[in-house]
DNA sequence: GCCCAACGGCTGCCTCAGCAACTATAGCGA
DNA sequence: TCGCTATAGTTGCTGAGGCAGCCGTTGGGC
């Protein structure tokens, strides 16, 4: 038993969820320093990077880790806070969108940029650009393999296969 | 704004957590199969590989994901399933010690070899052994710097820098 | 044009986990 | 020895998020 546990496998996406936790956590701290917990910032940035920076619910839903009910929630929050608005769509009743308000932009405005700093600080700074491709070239394998479809929804966007973006 | 979104930094932490969020599926899957969440996965784990297969509840919660309080509540699911019990501690009326009970290890046994394949599909397989050991290299790098104080806990044990386990 | 299955979004209910408050015990200093 | 502070664990309360069920809308088949 003891032996199992020590498998060399173990360790491996031990150190890999390690790595995650650490990320994940120097993050929220960030996030935290302006009102914003990891899921607002991920909807707020899966928005922004849309076509008029909206999104229809299921969409943003499709993007996201949160079901579609988590999706009406956040939006329900983020919408009181003044971050987010929900806009009727013009060709089909049932849908609407989140669209980011002009203080959803400034606020995302004013946390990327220490985001990018701390990626840079815990992440892709720790490693030379060599060894930095290659850990990318490796994620990219796996994820190709591990797939949880990736960029889902954004419907007439992004075509391409793109690495999709954020965090948490 | 869309260019700052477009970072190669955003792309490769996003690539990370998709990797991250791709593995975390998976293995919930297998989990469940076992009637098992990821963090009682964890929770048997970590005590499996303690010594007499038991730890402090302070410790416990040390080593994982969780408060002490989160702790208190897992430890009184896994009791009422059969798969962990409470101690007493002879030298400290405060403490109690979570123990793996048969059923747990038995549990873990049928677990295990299925979690191990499955990283071994999804992650460790998917790269030649020199990419592989080139990933770990690259993640250990991160890991000593992001260092969520690894390897809480457990006292008197483990006193070694070791990459800790588990997943979730 | 009508009907019905499928879809988009929301709400009720549940589980999980954290924080803060509380109890009991330990251990130290005077 | 007495007391005071720190610690271990538990519990009440709260917020987040999933599932299932609901309502309104849509669009295809006839």
């Amino acid at each position: 038993m003891k032996n199992e546990l020590d498998d060399p496998r173990i360790t491996a996406i031990g150190l890999f969820y390690e790595v995650h936790a650490g990320l994940t956590a120097r993050f929220a701290a960030q996030f935290e320093e302006h009102g914003l917990s990891a899921v607002e910032f991920e909807v707020l940035t899966r928005l922004a990077r849309s076509p008029n920076n909206q999104l229809r619910m299921t969409d943003l839903a499709a993007q996201t880790s949160l079901s579609t009910s988590g999706v009406t929630r956040v939006v329900d929050r983020m919408e009181r806070d003044g971050l987010l608005a929900r806009r009727a769509c013009a060709t089909d009743r049932r849908s609407s969108f989140a669209v980011v308000t002009a203080a959803g932009m400034q606020r995302l405005k004013e946390v990327l940029p220490g985001h990018l700093r701390i990626i840079e600080e815990w992440f892709t700074g720790q490693l030379d650009p060599e060894s930095l491709a290659t850990l990318l070239d490796a994620l990219r394998r796996i994820r190709d393999a591990v797939h949880p479809c990736a960029t889902a929804g954004s419907s007439t966007a992004t075509p391409t296969d793109d690495e999709v973006s954020t965090s948490a």
